[in-house]
DNA sequence: GCGTGATCATCT
DNA sequence: AGATGATCACGC
């Protein structure tokens, strides 16, 4: 167990120490045992880093470095560094308290200010995938307005109980998508004519073309360096 | 069971 | 091939 950084230097600088190793070597630094690859290692880097870099929010719904409000996200990328799958924000809720607003919103809290860690991705075996030059991110003023008319849209739908509107094509940068451990998980909610009902739980998650944006916005950036 | 960490598998 | 809908593992 590492104590959470103090400052996001110290944060950054923690991350780039990761930066080259492959998972055999950090897990093995920190006498974790790797997982058979594929099915079943499913979400193992993300709890791997946090581990490495002391990120104490547990399965709270908070950014993994509370002090610092900080949100860590590895992110898959292929060999022409581009995300290969999508990312996971935090969970939608099923009923949406009045005062809600996309400033006090669990996904804001989260996406104020990410540490994203690009890890390699493809046909290698999964220990040797190494980990990438992890680099902090806030939203753009752009991107901020966007993120907050994604998820007005949605969260106004989960909110009208218009459960059968809702669908991952909705959002440009955020969507919302099942969320559970199967497909037979229910949420008690409310329907659009304020009947209760069940409906399957769902969470925010960016688009990868989005995430895609940020990742070659750094890239740019750190080249005029 | 719920929220965290995500990727898998199917459809288009 | 890319996106959508479904699923896997863990801690509490």
């Amino acid at each position: 167990m590492i104590a959470p950084p103090a400052s996001e230097v110290e944060l950054l600088t923690r991350a780039h120490a990761l930066a080259g190793l492959t998972l055999d070597a950090l897990a093995g630094q920190l006498e974790e045992i790797l997982p058979t690859a594929g099915l079943h290692a499913k979400g193992w880097i993300g709890t791997l880093l946090e581990n490495a870099l002391g990120a104490d929010a547990g399965a709270r719904p908070m950014p993994d470095f509370t002090q610092l409000g900080v949100e860590l996200k590895s992110i898959p990328v292929g060999a022409d560094g581009q995300p290969r799958e999508s990312t996971f924000v935090c969970t939608a809720p099923v009923i949406v308290p009045p005062a809600m607003q996309w400033e006090n919103s669990t996904v804001h809290d989260k996406l104020r200010r990410v540490l994203w860690i690009p890890i390699e991705s493809g046909a290698q075996k999964f220990g040797a995938r190494r980990i990438g030059w992890g680099f902090l991110w806030s939203p753009t003023p752009e991107q901020d307005t966007v993120l907050r008319y994604d998820w007005q849209e949605l969260i106004d739908l989960i909110a009208l109980g218009q459960w059968t509107q809702i669908t991952a094509r909705l959002g440009r940068y955020l969507q919302l998508r099942p969320k559970a451990a199967h497909g037979r998980t229910l949420r008690a909610a409310v329907d659009d004519s304020g009947t209760p009902n069940q409906t399957l739980p769902r969470g925010f998650y960016l688009r990868a073309t989005f995430t895609h944006e940020i990742l070659a916005a750094h890239l740019r950036a750190a080249h005029r360096q």
